[in-house]
DNA sequence: CGTCCTTCTGGAACCGGTTCCACATCGTGC
DNA sequence: GCACGATGTGGAACCGGTTCCAGAAGGACG
């Protein structure tokens, strides 16, 4: 209701200098701000952000793009990127990318580009060059999560290298019956991490010279997806094999649950290694590849912030790689056969 | 970087009939019209909302405030709210509120109040008096969910009748002996959800004439918290309880996994219900209390847009309590000794 | 034929801040 | 004593839309 005018009145100044006494720019005196700042206070006085930013251009405000909210991946990073705009006195505004392609070219076209945010973070979506086009032409800094991105600076562990790591992992245990349960080939995620990291586990086999025959089988991202799988993959001994590398660590768990209902010893009989370090995993003792999905999230928002910080420097893009560690805990281990 | 001026210029016309044109509100000859629409695409034009909101005093823009982003009930919540905004042409502001006290203030005092946010849905957060007065005097819609907030519109579960209902569960398969693992009475959340359902769980009991002793545990929201609680309390067989009424499926699911682990059956030895409807409650078997956070999501920002387009409407506060249905699944029987 | 209503359009004010520019003081160094 | 820089303040333009008001043109109706 009450205007910069209104307190300007009150104080007994013009607007530009309430302006100045309030934003802190350019020169005030001592005795004015504080009179200013009184007046404010009186009658309840806040800025209008849509104001400021019209002339300023600058909204203090953080376009996220995201294709789920409730999982756990990804609620970890917004959670991450939450924590660090809002101690930087940013607000985020949150679009879920739903997989239809023409809420996402709304999304694009019409709600990321009025004005309304200053950069926009990317999480687990693969933007396209026309997409890049768009914001880029709007001056707007761009950060991604979750893969590389042509053009534009990305965080994101790799996820090849990840599952060959994993693999390894088990192969190096004395594993030869290993199989992936891993996301469907056909509804690929944003930047193939599906068939990234199935295509790592077979790298992996390859390398140590074992062949791969029905090992793959593709599973929903999620612990009764990896549990279901599971049920009819251990169900018969004859067939069974060793060790599972997971896509997830909720598959992961899923296949655990599945495991210890079938009387099946995990370690013992059953190797299962997941990617992620998701919250349950040390509950489960399972073995995983831990990236810090909040660390990456809160990198992410940090990268932006700095760019908006410092526009000069002219957008690097380029892929930072974000280190998985494996955190051995008590699913894997020698297989019984050896 | 192009203004309505522009196109205005190009299709050889004003800026006030561009902006009718564009709009739609006023009259403009189909002819002009359809110059002008080309003409904005021709350059690429698109509206500043900051300017329009400056002037219309509307934002499209909607403020959720919400405890936590990476929990099962919060992202199902947050899900809900936001298919909901999107499909209405609004967006969405996040405002995670951590429970500190003064972050809280922040957000209300500063964040929430410069003229952004059209209306605000308050998640999982009770609103205090001052908060209300705050949003009140800006005259915003504002919808609370989870509890009843005095003066403003929420829905929400009965916390108290949804514990009741599950003990009396308990209680009429015939168990005598049972435990309530709920949330710590000291950390309460918002709306004494804890504190709620602990005081069903003991009316039901007393309803029954049961002697009340021991018969409750505090443990964190979720399933490590449930495992390890249940880890203690079900190790000692002379002690054990029949029945366990969990304070979230969380709970009861990390109970399910520890009483596998003990090699305690369930139901046939220990009854487990829990509150939600979790995704993993299926998988696990779980009898419970299905509310739907998503739909209470929904509906919560559907109950803001009415009163965003009728503000006619005195804001009529008032609590709208959402039912739960119990579903039955094979983590409850009648108890062995009976 | 005059009046009135509807349709269409342009000019100008306005929303609420920020910032540029001009001007006034005052202190300092030469 | 004067030039110059730093400090402090007010006036006015400006950001980019929306909307009020005035005026023109055309049709309907008495």
């Amino acid at each position: 209701m009450s205007a910069i005018g209104d307190v300007a009145r009150l104080a007994g100044v013009s607007k530009s200098t309430a302006s100045r006494a309030l934003s802190g720019n350019g020169y005030v005196s001592e005795a004015t701000r504080k009179r200013v700042e009184d007046a404010a206070r009186d009658i309840g006085y806040v800025a209008s952000s849509n104001a400021a930013s019209l002339v300023t251009g600058r909204t203090k405000n953080v376009g996220v793009v995201i294709p789920y909210v409730n999982r756990w991946f990804f609620g970890e990073v917004l959670d991450g990127i939450e924590s660090t705009l809002i101690k930087a006195g940013y607000d985020l505004t949150l679009y879920r990318l739903s997989p239809e392609a023409e809420q996402r070219q709304r999304v694009f076209e019409y709600f990321l580009v009025r004005k309304r945010v200053d950069a926009v973070i990317a999480v687990g979506i693969e933007l396209t060059g026309e997409e890049i086009q768009h914001l880029r032409s709007l001056g707007k800094p761009i950060v991604g999560l979750g893969g590389p991105i042509e053009g534009i600076p990305t965080i994101g562990i790799d996820d090849v290298a990840a599952a060959r790591l994993a693999t390894s992992h088990l192969v190096s245990l004395g594993h030869r019956r290993i199989m992936h349960l891993g996301g469907d080939q056909e509804v690929q995620m944003d930047f193939r991490v599906h068939a990234k990291r199935l295509s790592g586990f077979r790298q992996a086999l390859e390398g140590a010279g074992i062949a791969a025959s029905h090992d793959f089988r593709a599973v929903e991202f999620s612990i009764p997806g990896g549990y279901a799988a599971a049920m009819e993959v251990l169900a018969d001994p004859r067939v069974r094999p060793t060790a599972i590398f997971a896509g997830c660590d909720e598959i992961a768990i899923g296949v655990i649950v599945a495991a210890r209902q079938l009387g099946i010893q995990v370690p013992a009989e059953l190797s299962v290694i997941g990617i992620d370090g998701h919250s349950l995993s040390a509950t489960f003792g399972l073995t995983t590849l831990r990236q810090d999905p909040a660390l990456q999230g809160a990198t992410a928002a940090t990268m932006a912030l700095s760019q908006l910080a410092q526009p000069a420097t002219h957008t690097a893009g380029g892929h930072n790689p974000i280190p998985v560690t494996l955190t051995m805990r008590s699913s894997t281990r020698v297989p019984a056969s050896a």
